[in-house]
RNA sequence: GCCUCUGUAGCUCAGUCGGUAGAGCAGGGGACUGAAAAUCCCCGUGUCGUUGGUUCGAUUCCGACCGGAGGCA
């Protein structure tokens, strides 16, 4: 069974830690593809802001799942899913190595461990619950999905709404969908690769760097040239909306700048808390003393990961 | 040189009418199954500038010294 699994690696760490660089380094070593797995580099136009792998950065390998949606149009995970499946295949059926790379944990959950999502609800549901107060939500999680609410922060709207158009919508529970989903075993087998850094002020160094060179390439204009309705989830990515408010007049740029990089900042951290929980993931540090040889080793694990017999078949 | 104010957590500051102290921000940890670069939860010991004195006890009162800000010369 195991043996027909799909096999890939995934380049997954925090925003700035050089996942880019190490997925093409990688495809060209092991004959494969980029696929992006990133909830804003999937919106045309939001080039400098999301960091996006220029042509010279992308070294000839092709990059997928980049540029696939205008920003102002909705967009899911379970789309993402979709996409990403399709696209591993094609891949896969070209003979060549997917490499998957990217920071949105999210995403590359949603390919490697959920084998299905509940149904598409219909968006008055969610309208309806959002008129609602924070009280009247909660009491109504805890008597249709207690599971659910022991789970789920009273305060984290956004979830305890999630949980409730699904029931609302399905006449099932978020709790039983989940079990669902999980009922079927993943047809993957990745290896994980995660770039990262023993001390972690040298990453936050990085992102602030990284944010001034942004800002040299021209963000301030390519926030402006765009004008993002405020209200989508592209405008709420980091770079985007917090030069919004300078745009718009509630900051002024020093502290924009400020905030963008303290959010940049925070962000990673939570990629890093995000995948800190998958056991399989290899670690690799940047500042590590011998960090130049683990890039052989990265490829050899890589390449026996991509070839060698399935673990029954060496039991066997 | 003199006068006034000031020196408390990485930063900005509050506070203790004398019983060794607390907020915001930064920072750390965590959650995450159709908005996820989103959303949410938890975490505050620091020579209270230094040094003498008064006191059962001083970060808190007094003196000196050192650093900072302002004013007068």
């Amino acid at each position: 069974m195991s043996e027909d699994k799909i096999r890939f690696i995934a380049v997954v760490g925090p925003t700035a830690s050089g996942k880019t660089e190490l997925a093409v380094s990688l495809a060209e070593a092991l004959d494969g593809e980029v696929l992006s797995c990133d909830s804003m580099q999937i919106y045309r136009g939001m080039d400098i802001g999301t960091a996006k792998p220029t042509p010279a950065e992308r070294r000839g390998i092709p990059h997928h799942l980049i540029d696939i949606v205008d920003p102002d149009a909705p967009f899911s995970c379970a789309d993402y899913k979709r996409l990403a499946e399709q696209t591993l295949r094609e891949v896969a059926a070209r003979g060549k190595t997917p490499v998957f790379c990217g920071g949105t944990g999210l995403y590359l959950d949603a390919v490697i461990s959920v084998a299905s999502f509940s149904p598409e609800i219909p968006d008055g549901v969610r309208q309806e619950l959002n008129a609602l107060s924070p009280e009247l939500l909660w009491e109504e999680l805890c008597r249709v999905d207690p599971e659910a609410a022991a789970k789920t922060h009273r305060n984290n709207r956004k979830r305890v709404i999630r949980a409730l158009e699904i029931y609302r919508g399905t006449g099932k529970t978020k709790t039983e969908w989940d079990r669902l989903s999980r009922l079927a075993p993943s047809p993957y087998e990745p290896l994980l690769i995660g770039p990262d850094f023993l001390d972690r002020s040298l990453l936050y160094r990085r992102i602030d760097d990284r944010v001034d060179q942004m800002l040299r390439l021209g963000l301030l204009e390519e926030a402006a040239a765009l004008n993002l309705d405020r209200r989508s989830t592209a405008a709420q990515a980091i770079g985007y909306k917090e030069l919004y408010l300078y745009l718009d007049g509630a900051l002024d740029l020093d502290s924009a700048v400020a905030l963008l990089k303290k959010n940049t900042r925070n962000y990673a951290k939570r990629q890093l808390t995000w995948f800190r929980r998958y056991p399989s993931l290899r670690r690799f540090y940047r500042d590590a003393p011998d960090s130049g040889d683990n890039f052989k080793n990265i490829v050899n694990i890589a390449e026996r990961h991509l070839t060698c017999p399935p673990r029954r078949a060496i039991l066997e």
